[in-house]
DNA sequence: AATTAGTGTTGACAGCGTCAACATTGAATG
DNA sequence: CATTCAATGTTGACGCTGTCAACACTAATT
């Protein structure tokens, strides 16, 4: 019995009950899974064993599998978002910061293929698509959508309908990641060309021609 | 098609043996299962049933249920082939054949969303991936490359490499498709919308601007 | 000190994919 | 026609899975 009695002798008002935060440790044990096995192996039981827990111990913390994977998209969604934010402001916020956008949503992608997965392959069923879930999506989603009204009002591209240029733009990397995800262009150059060529013709697309006329 | 329903009888010496054509019964069950349940309902046990025949009788058609699973992804690129020549060669073979290749793909996806899922949702194992499997996803996407060609050709588009342009269009589609799949753009309106913002940026970045100029 | 609500465990169940052993049958061989 | 054989289908069994009810422990509250 290692955990239990002496294993805090801090004082953790937060969250520590009887193993101290069990689901937050669920949830990284299941991400970990996710990324080093893949969904498919995803077993409530080897997470439980992982933690040293039992098989069912997650029941008291989720409602049942799909909750778990639910969470799971959800916090992939968050990271995905931080990461899209990140790549727009420290990079100009302009074209390049755009550029900077896209390339980190494809290396996210390719990075956590298995996460990426969860996030859209269908695994998480429209019942346990939770409300969270689907709010942390559409959050990962408004910051693209932020990006090109920045840049509208710059002057610097089309000042279409933001929302429906966010879709084009999204499917276009979305579909991106996927190639790459699904081995269709296993080398590097290969990745790096499209990604190149996907900007090019993205920007020939969507920018303004003749800037200063309102 | 022609396959016998009293196998004892008949005469042919093709195939009907016990059952008559089972490989192609579970082929095509399989596959309704998958389209009406999903693919993560599909049980070779139900699949069996369904045909009156046992379990594992399956067993003597594919190796596993991997198999099973690449097989439908197989025919399910070769359906979608065959759609997209279609509509390229029934819609004038420019850019209205085009623009209806792109409908094609996406209705495609959107009608047979699970079946889409599993051509591309990673359930299919990398060690499933039969050579089949991949020889009859590059005909389809070959298609897309031909008909590129022929647009060059003709001094309608941009001379770059076609498999690079063929790459960029398909990421776009294949990303529109999954936006559209997983309920992203429930409206039917919405997804018009989309596909008509998809074929106006599009053209406008690969559109040849100045043509008669080699 | 007693109660209670929160948290983790155990036993059990039906369902799953898979395999070995067995059964059946259509075709080939003599 | 009788025999043989390979192809095809069935049955029993195994270990694995998600899930639930019943139970056990523990921290907090009364």
């Amino acid at each position: 019995m290692a955990r239990s009695t002496n294993s805090r002798v801090g004082k953790k008002p937060a969250k520590p009950y009887h193993h101290g935060d069990l689901r937050h440790a669920l949830l990284d044990e299941a991400l970990r899974t996710i990324q080093t096995h893949g969904v498919e192996h995803l077993t409530l039981r080897i997470v439980g064993e992982r933690l040293g827990v039992s098989r069912s111990a997650l029941y008291r913390h989720f409602a049942d599998k799909q909750s778990l994977l639910a969470a799971v998209g959800k916090e992939g969604f968050r990271t995905l978002r931080q990461a899209l934010a990140d790549a727009w402001n420290r990079n100009g916020r302009g074209r390049t910061g755009f550029q900077a956008m896209g390339k980190a949503y494809v290396q996210f992608a390719v990075a956590h293929a298995s996460h990426y997965r969860v996030m859209f392959g269908g695994f998480i069923e429209s019942a346990a698509k939770n409300d969270q879930f689907i709010a942390e999506a559409k959050a990962a989603f408004q910051v693209l959508v932020d990006a090109l009204v920045e840049q509208q009002n710059a002057g610097d591209i089309l000042q279409d309908d933001p929302v429906l240029m966010a879709r084009f733009v999204w499917a276009l990397f979305h579909g991106a990641a996927m190639l790459f995800i699904d081995g269709q262009l296993p080398e590097t150059a290969q990745q790096d060309a499209l990604m190149h060529y996907t900007f090019e013709r993205l920007y020939a697309s969507i920018r303004r021609r003749n800037p200063g006329v309102s």
